[in-house]
DNA sequence: GCTAACCGAGTACGTTGTACCCAGTTATAG
DNA sequence: CTATAACTGGGTACAACGTACTCGGTTAGC
């Protein structure tokens, strides 16, 4: 019913585990392990997708892969640490994914943010766990690699480069909290965007009727004051920021 | 060790605790209360300070207070209501950020900007949790109302304002949690944001010499690529922002 | 075939949120 | 003043979860 997880684990643990090389382990005596790294993880994914992160405990993920709950911990130390290489399968690009290239740098930038959506429409559990810094594995570099074909050709500084890119993700991240979070199958309502508010609203009318927040007051009379809704709340954002980076250099054109 | 928490609970009783009216409990039967709600906000939020939000359970705060953990329940439907209410608490501006004003719309967003990284700041553990839709208090409310004197005398639709606040917040919030997260007192290394990237640095490196990631290695050669931190990295991404928003209503001069 | 390293999986414990309960307390009605 | 009813503090107890410990079985290399 309630509430679990932080986002990360002990992070050298995480790095170890996202950058092993997995042909390190042949010709060594003792029975082949019944599973690997990979299928422990998509099984949590597919899980998260499936029943949300409240439901991702050691047990269900063991279940689900015909076993018992200490096998997982001879493939992973730790929930912790599972998240951590959730979260970097989840967000690796796929094949297509990084064929696409934008045309220019602003048009790569959106293309990032629109992926990076869709990412977190894929896997709403993203959202209620990527707090904490980021733990960087093939998944993430590789995002960021191809993230980065936006400035080939042009001089700007890495630092910047590397500034807007954080930039856009927090737009994205940001934009997908406040309206694409959880609607997963378990959680009771409300739970979608609309029941949401909805359950706000009487309060929200209710503040605005007395005497305190005029400013607020005058911004709810307005029929459409909230009526944008998740990609169209991101873009906005997104394109006001990509305006002023395309200023800042005069890449516009 | 680990790790609890998720952000939010029912929002319905969240709300309405929010929203109470305190004096309404006058003339009834039965002992006075020994605390108050605001009391038992204040003593989670100091220790969640004080030692993180991991540290943050319903015995400790109990103890605290010197009483037993179901005493708590008299005040408070759950824990994950209660953190509903530490988040509005703990960001409601204080009497002296509501008297002070920028001296124009984009003065006035830098303050909203720089005071909420200062809540962030001061209260850590709020990065961990905020994830879910924002649940609206009085303490919201305040801050949102304060934070709409910025269009004060412009001629902007209702709804771009809204957007421009929440982009503000999406940009600010992102960039505090890169920089800002965890150094909880108990919370075990890497924990500050050097040890961090310390423990990333030597996969970063064999990666950029392997040959896949070449764009991410031709940056990370350049020396001061990484070398922003926390308000720097923010005001970055905020001042584009803003550079974009001024241009599209001609606000600049 | 011996051996050593390794695997699967059961048992069990500590931590945490919280349901349930009862005895004590106090405003109100008679 | 007394009885009553609504409320309170806080103890006991349980369920869910992460995971430490352990043992019996398996397999590669000598």
């Amino acid at each position: 019913m309630s509430t679990p997880q932080t986002g990360a684990g002990d992070p050298r643990r995480s790095l170890e585990l996202l950058w092993r090389e997995d042909g390190a382990q042949e010709g060594r005596p003792g029975p082949k392990p019944r599973f690997t790294l990979e299928q422990v993880v998509a099984t949590a994914i597919a899980l998260a997708d499936r029943s949300g992160v409240a439901a991702l405990n050691m047990r269900a993920v063991a279940d689900e892969l015909g076993t018992g709950p200490m096998t997982l911990y001879r493939y992973v130390p730790g929930k912790a640490e599972l998240l951590d290489l959730m979260v970097d399968r989840a967000t690796e690009p796929s094949p297509e994914d990084l064929a696409t290239v934008g045309s220019d740098w602003r048009e790569h930038l959106v293309l990032l943010a629109e992926g990076t959506w869709d990412d977190f429409a894929a896997h709403p559990w993203l959202l209620e766990l990527n707090q904490r810094r980021p733990v960087m594995g093939p998944g993430s570099l590789t995002g960021f690699d191809w993230a980065l074909r936006a400035f080939e050709g042009l001089d700007i500084p890495a630092r910047d480069q590397n500034l807007i890119i954080t930039g856009v993700m927090s737009i994205v991240t940001g934009a997908a909290r406040d309206h694409l979070i959880a609607d997963s199958s378990d959680t009771p309502p409300p739970t979608t965007e609309s029941e949401w508010w909805a359950a706000q609203e009487p309060y929200l009318v209710r503040a605005a009727e007395g005497g305190d927040y005029p400013r607020l007051a005058a911004v709810t009379t307005e029929e459409d004051a909230w009526s944008f809704h998740g990609r169209e709340a991101m873009r906005f954002t997104l394109d006001a920021f990509l305006d002023g980076i395309g200023a800042r250099w005069a890449l516009d054109g």
